[in-house]
DNA sequence: ATACAAGCACTGCCATACTAGTGTGTCAAT
DNA sequence: ATTGACACACTAGTATGGCAGTGCTTGTAT
């Protein structure tokens, strides 16, 4: 028995696990389902038409991620949006993309300039559509671009992980009224300097456009309160629906 | 029904899955399970005395961290030391290891330093005993607390999975002849630069240090390249086992 | 001796039964 | 009306059965 592998293995798109697991980050960092919500093994395998065992694996590894909270005979909760994770997430994600970025000022090419202001130029499209999951999606593919002119498109996994959490957040600032226009200038400013070969100024524009999230977070939190954890002792109910309005 | 909750919920030490883990996670990142090795969902259960389900649980999560390879319908193995993921996880280690250092030089009190330089005299003694295994132990310890000094504590986590690999390859350096008197070196040379409050200094000496196992791997390799992933198509046969002899 | 083919033993995936533990709703006692 | 206790419904954790798919082995024909 010989088994050829090589690049993702782990992944048959097609398997109930990927798939349950897929629909339920989608619907968690999406806001869809909000934080708070209680996930029923049982619930979550009829309604997405599996048994418990796919459900439940994806909702360990979806813990892994601290995207839901898992209470021994207790429950599943949809994590609450901690502060103080989403600080640390900041902070993973702002090493490892500022330490790419050092090393992208020395490797960009033209076609890397080009590729990203086509993204940017897209974006400013949705800005004008205020279609949010669109500039979502661009906004990945600008920072995956980003990291992958560094050198290091394999550290794009850690930084998923890491980002799952502020997307949440992020979200919520542009649901908010945060406009796009911010961002997106943000972005722009990191391939002036990304194009003129200015790694500290590139590096300082980054860490602007990354932490712009701390600047509406703690508002919102005064807007939305029970979407936050409080950081302390937290209780929820079993049946307990959080929602956005 | 309330639940009470703070820190980390996800982790009942005693249960079959976490304990199934953490036996798991310390044979392979030990070597004790050669990188290569078959592992049977069946046979691991019977040897650790619980049934498929918390071994599956752990093998899902180990292959989150690289460390074991599933291959549908065909097998289970102990990942095979690759050269580009041990190059990727050394990235992410070094950005969020050197970032938070960085903010430790503005931290550090005298307590830390005593703190670390306890650690270091430890470190010595392991030298003299030759006992690798708490060379380790100490080695993440010292590095744990560095994180800490700069008010980071929380992105070990990161760090850990990340950390994984690598521990292989360094240990299959240590096994290989390179003397513990070298790191232990490289970890005073950080700690002076910090108590100097000197940021540029302690960054390029943390930098060497965790840039170390690249000095070593290639020779490693060839001594045993059985051990190695050739980065591409890699067959494994069911009931191979790799050693170290 | 070699080549080939069919059966077999084994894999991980999924479904489901069972268990131990938890909060809640109900009903009784006061 | 209030309180308390107890049964119940529901939880996640664990165990196990069945499935489709894979490679190895063995037997057979050449």
């Amino acid at each position: 028995m010989t088994a050829s592998s090589s690049g993702s293995p782990k992944a048959p798109s097609h398997s109930a696990r990927s798939r349950t697991l897929e629909t339920l980050r989608r619907k968690i960092v999406t806001l869809e389902l909000a934080p708070g919500t209680s996930l029923s093994e049982n619930e979550l395998a009829q309604s997405l038409d599996t048994s418990r065992t796919p459900v439940r694996e994806s909702l360990i590894l979806l813990q892994q991620e601290a995207l839901v909270q898992v209470f021994p005979q207790i429950g599943t909760f949809v994590s609450l949006v901690d502060i103080e994770r989403v600080t640390q997430a900041q902070f993973i994600r702002e090493a490892i993309e500022c330490a790419s970025l050092n090393d992208a000022v020395a490797r960009v090419t033209e076609e890397d300039l080009t590729s990203l202001r086509s993204i940017l130029a897209q974006q400013e499209v949705t800005e004008i559509e205020g279609d949010v999951e669109k500039f979502f999606a661009l906004d990945e593919r600008f920072h995956r671009k980003l990291l992958s002119v560094g050198g290091h498109e394999s550290a794009w996994a850690a930084v998923t992980s890491a980002k799952a959490h502020l997307d949440r957040a992020r979200r919520l600032s542009l649901i908010d009224t945060r406009p796009i226009s911010t961002l997106v200038g943000q972005h722009t400013d990191i391939v002036d300097a990304l194009a003129s070969r200015d790694a500290a100024t590139a590096i300082g524009a980054l860490r602007v456009h990354l932490r712009a999230v701390f600047e509406d977070i703690e508002r919102i939190r005064a807007a939305v309160p029970h979407l936050f954890s409080d950081g302390r002792t937290v209780r929820l109910n079993r049946r307990t629906v959080h929602t956005l309005d």
